[in-house]
DNA sequence: AATGTTGATTGATCTATATCAAATATTTAT
DNA sequence: ATAAATATTTGATATAGATCAATCAACATT
């Protein structure tokens, strides 16, 4: 369990009032009225250090939370005591959607470095969701996104080889350093290795391989927890994926 | 695109009026006045038989569909032409959850043998949520029951060997062809081999060895697409997953 | 600074599963 | 019914990536 009950204790990053929930909710917009509302329900929290619980597998399920700066991973504990992977959380996404479901967590969230979290109460966002539609469908788009992106892992799980899946994760977690605007050539890993080689179902030593072979090959450049992207089209061609001018050709070779 | 405007030309199945939605959606009970306005926006469409398409990656959002009887797979088209099969939806189950976010599917759903959808327009279902909090919450719990089951299929495709795999695609599968109750212990398989393959991201000729080599050991009788589960427990071991019995039980060896 | 602990890299094998190839079996079309 | 096309099974071989083992680097503790 969360065993933080003092809400709003510290006063640094008071600016960001909506947690960077707008980034992620509303795009489309809601008058600040509305905003206004929504910002009232979400609760600030003492930020996580590193290692620390965010939720626990069986913790029964509240709210959603928010990253505001730092990192997350989500992992489940298998029934075997084997603990796998299910996800990374930067600054800006949003955490425990698998929870609505069954009204408790199924898995774990634990911060990966100091980590800014908001929380944001499910059943007063739910009821704010009968007073403003916009604010209901995009509730409804974020979990509809979780689903498709979950899909996209699950491709790379069932058809990808080790160094494609590599690049892949690379890029995506490029794209996701800078949500908007253009994908960070540079950016830190905050989770181990291993994380990373059980989070793409390889060994620890296969992803360590693959970094230094990327690196040899002046693609990318990784050491210790830096990455820099050298050559974003050649390793968007390691991952089989469209290089975003070639965009939406469909019917080619 | 799909093609047939025809609605309610057929009377067969009539009955179930709510085309399996009170399975999926409704079990925590709205009035019997709540469930006709639900009921009412709810469209019967024409069977679909084998191979025909229910929605094509790109075409714009509109609906939800509800297998009524029958099932279906849905998958995606990779940029460099191959297919990867995402998922089997049988009765009672509920599809194109993905394209909620973007307004368009993101993938394709293709009947495997004749079936029965229902379409719910999806603007018309979200504007009865907004009047229907229990409505509303449903249907973010399908939401949210998607992302926990596609987790499942993440961590499959992450860490279990073929055998792993199979058994519990095998049992999966049966538990979901008798929702309530007990699952089946025979079924078919609606699916080809080569799609089970593609979809557990296996080769088809794994697949085959593993069904006849289980076949052998008398732990199942699988027969073309007729499957009998002989010894569930057995099946469940291969799996590693915990006996319905050993429930809850974590914090041992 | 020295020492222990943990995480990352590199190398040498081994194995599960893909791939290739061929034989059956099943479905579809003529 | 017969033939052609397609799907499934079975066997032989190849290989990507796991596993085992050792070293090396980073960080913490005394």
């Amino acid at each position: 369990m969360t065993n933080d009950t003092n809400v709003t204790q510290f006063t640094q990053k008071r600016d960001c009032s909506l947690c960077n929930l707008s980034e992620i909710c509303l795009p489309e917009g809601l008058t600040p009225d509305e905003m206004g509302t929504l910002d009232s329900i979400i609760k600030r929290r003492k930020p996580k250090q590193k290692g620390e619980f965010i939720f626990r597998d069986g913790d029964t399920f509240t709210s959603l939370y928010a990253v505001r700066s730092g990192s997350v991973k989500t992992f489940a504990t298998g029934n075997d005591g084997s603990t796998m992977v299910t996800g990374f959380h930067l600054s800006g996404e949003i955490l425990g959607l698998e929870g609505i479901n069954c009204k408790q967590h199924v898995g774990n969230a634990k911060a990966l470095e100091t980590t800014s979290i908001c929380e944001i109460p499910f059943n007063q966002l739910s009821a704010l969701g009968q007073d403003i539609p916009k604010l209901q469908q995009q509730v409804f788009r974020v979990l509809s996104n979780e689903i498709g992106q979950e899909q996209q892992v699950m491709l790379l799980l069932g058809k990808k080889s080790s160094e494609e899946r590599i690049a892949s994760f690379l890029l995506r977690l490029a794209s996701r350093y800078h949500t908007r605007g253009f994908a960070a050539k540079e950016f830190n890993l905050s989770m181990s290795r291993s994380d990373i080689a059980n989070y793409l179902g390889l060994a620890v030593e296969t992803v360590s391989r693959i970094f230094t072979r990327l690196t040899k090959q002046g693609i990318v450049n990784i050491n210790r927890k830096l990455v820099m992207i050298n050559d974003e089209s050649a390793l968007r061609d390691i991952a089989n994926e469209p290089q975003p001018d070639t965009d939406k050709k469909r019917t080619n070779s």
